[in-house]
DNA sequence: CTTGACCTTCCAGTCACTGTAACCCTTATA
DNA sequence: TATAAGGGTTACAGTGACTGGAAGGTCAAG
């Protein structure tokens, strides 16, 4: 199967796919006119790759993930500890955007938003505390 | 003022400083001897970098900024715009999060985390339904 | 006079792609 | 049979916002 094909198949582009074959995660066979082939194997990969990155793991932990999925005998202990781990940072990234979120919306709550030139915005971030 | 002092009034590294030079956010004089010299004026637009940085702005985002920062004229509402257009961003971000972490936990949840092989995480990433 | 802490420039690397150029291959139609 | 469209190929550069490292210059203290 053509790269293009693939694409379609596992909603990924075929400038990521040809990427991530440069970086060794998914390599398909060649046809005799250096054109990819790509297996039935291959395109179930991209499409965990897909899903994967759309969670939010990194390159190396899908490549990780994808070493588990390609071993019958790993352990759901094993998986589940990466789901894990990236369950914790997610919840960190969260709180962080929620604090931002409140520093923000005080600013601007404050902020007149008119033609004159005071602004707590401003004043904030330059590290007035001025009220 | 050395750009040692500087890093450590503004809480940026030295690294960071002589980069936001290079892309000629803040150009301090030099000294005979080639050595960077920063000015408290240099120093408040760095602290103001590193303040809006913190908050989620991107450097050209900054850049913007910096320059209404500078504008004693610039009016509150060209500020309040750019901080509620971020405001509506991180909102974005948060959600998508949310909804990462919603799905990440369910299956999460349903993984027995054993030496088994059977994982739905697994499932999922490979596209499998199977409950 | 030497040591160590500071400063300088420049180049490469990070992450996960994306864009562009220049070229080759296949298929359908005039 | 010529050609044009729409695939495919490689290689290199760029993104954002730094960070690391090498190789070297400067300064103050002992």
């Amino acid at each position: 199967m053509n790269i293009g094909q693939a694409a379609k198949l596992s909603d990924l582009s075929v400038k990521t796919i040809r990427y991530y074959e440069d970086i060794e995660l998914v390599k398909p066979e060649r046809l005799e006119n250096g054109y990819r082939d790509y297996s039935d194997a291959d395109i179930h990969c991209l499409i965990f790759l897909q899903r994967a990155r759309g969670l939010g793991f990194t390159i190396e932990e899908c490549r990780l993930l994808l070493s588990l999925y390609e071993d019958d005998h790993r352990s759901s202990r094993d998986v589940k500890a990466i789901a894990n781990d990236k369950l914790v940072e997610i919840d960190r990234k969260i709180e962080e955007l929620e604090s931002l979120k409140n520093t923000l919306m005080t600013l601007v709550n404050n902020c007149h938003g008119d033609d004159k030139p005071d602004c707590p915005i401003i004043d904030n971030l330059s590290g007035q505390r001025a009220q």
